[in-house]
DNA sequence: TACCATGATTTGGA
DNA sequence: TCCAAATCATGGTA
């Protein structure tokens, strides 16, 4: 390989051929050196006044490093190094870059955002958990107070998170410009390449994203076992009121022959239950099932209604009734 | 506490 | 996807 090729050579070369770049003569750069001599003299001092430098005295320490940072040859000498270091660190370090994004800190994210704890704030996951429960037929009424503590203490579960969240940043960010600042410090004094320091602000990047990434387990863990505990509750029962019960079976038996009601219908009749269509749709099924099984059982209630939808129908003529029939049969 | 009532879930068929 | 049937799980009551 040709070395006078790599740029940190140029560096060196222009320190054993000062004619080709400065011709003038001038007070400052490398006037003087018309053979490797003197320059390899110059090198060599340097290199013992910085061996030397630690059997000094403070003041004296920083009058050395004062008169070696206004050294002449420095410049040269710290780019040659940085060079070096450069070419011999890049090898060792290339693996540890471009890390692909960890598929775990992904997954946490995403289900984060769809539990409405990161991202902006809106009904998100209680939301979602409050659908799920009522499109398989749970919320009731006397749910909605368990929906708002479930609300609540997911709130505080945001409220955690990002508090925390924006402690850990504002830590790495503090961290960051404290180590910038000490590295672009000690770089008067010994070669330190800008991208050492971008490495090392990668490095903590990934420190402080890897304690980010267990705050977001824990949160994760938190919403789960909220959300388990908010679901097991709907699955308890709870007996729909007299009213409600009374809205369903006047339809039922006033629909005897054909007790399927329309989605229209299991819709209007929800309303005014104040269930959920699904619950509509269980009930129909579990009454229809209990009263094919059990007619004589329930010819009681079944008269009993038969007798309200005949009043209704005196007292109204438009009654939404249709008439009673005896058999359940699908039309 | 046992028993019944009842809402929800599961399974299998059309 | 809707329904019937079976089953589960819980509430209410004697």
């Amino acid at each position: 390989m040709d070395e006078s090729g790599h740029p940190g050579m140029h560096a060196l070369n222009s320190v054993h051929q000062p004619s080709q770049h400065r011709s003038d003569g001038g007070e400052s750069g490398l006037e003087g050196t018309e053979n490797g001599h003197e320059t390899r003299r110059d090198i060599g001092d340097i290199l013992q006044q910085i061996m030397t430098i630690t059997d000094q005295s403070l003041d004296e320490a920083q009058a050395k490093k004062h008169a070696l940072n206004c050294h002449r040859m420095k410049p040269a000498l710290f780019s040659v190094l940085c060079e070096i270091k450069e070419k011999t660190g890049l090898s060792m370090r290339n693996t540890q870059e471009e890390e692909p994004q960890d598929p775990q800190l992904v997954r946490l994210d995403n289900m984060l955002l769809a539990e409405g704890v990161a991202g902006p704030e809106k009904g998100g996951g209680a939301a979602a958990a409050v659908s799920a429960a009522t499109s398989s037929g749970g919320m009731s009424p006397d749910s909605s107070l368990e929906h708002s503590d479930y609300k609540s203490k997911l709130s505080q579960i945001r409220s955690i998170y990002h508090t925390e969240l924006e402690k850990y940043e504002q830590a790495c960010t503090e961290f960051t410009t404290h180590v910038m600042n000490l590295l672009r410090e000690q770089s008067r004094t010994r070669p330190v390449t800008p991208r050492e320091i971008e490495r090392m602000v990668a490095i903590i990047h990934r420190k402080f994203s890897s304690i980010q990434t267990q705050l977001k387990q824990s949160t994760c863990e938190a919403v789960m076992i909220l959300r388990s505990r908010f679901l097991d509750a709907r699955r308890k029962r709870r007996n729909f009121s007299k009213q409600a019960t009374e809205v369903l079976n006047e339809y039922f038996y006033s629909h005897l022959s054909n007790p399927y009601p329309s989605e229209e219908a299991k819709e209007e009749l929800a309303k005014q239950c104040g269930i959920t269509v699904s619950q509509v749709s269980n009930w129909f099924g579990n009454k229809r099932i209990r009263y094919k099984k059990n007619i004589g059982k329930f010819q009681e209630e079944a008269n009993l209604y038969a007798m309200k939808t005949a009043l209704g129908a005196r007292q109204g003529d438009d009654s939404p009734h249709t008439p009673n029939s005896t058999g359940i049969g699908r039309q």
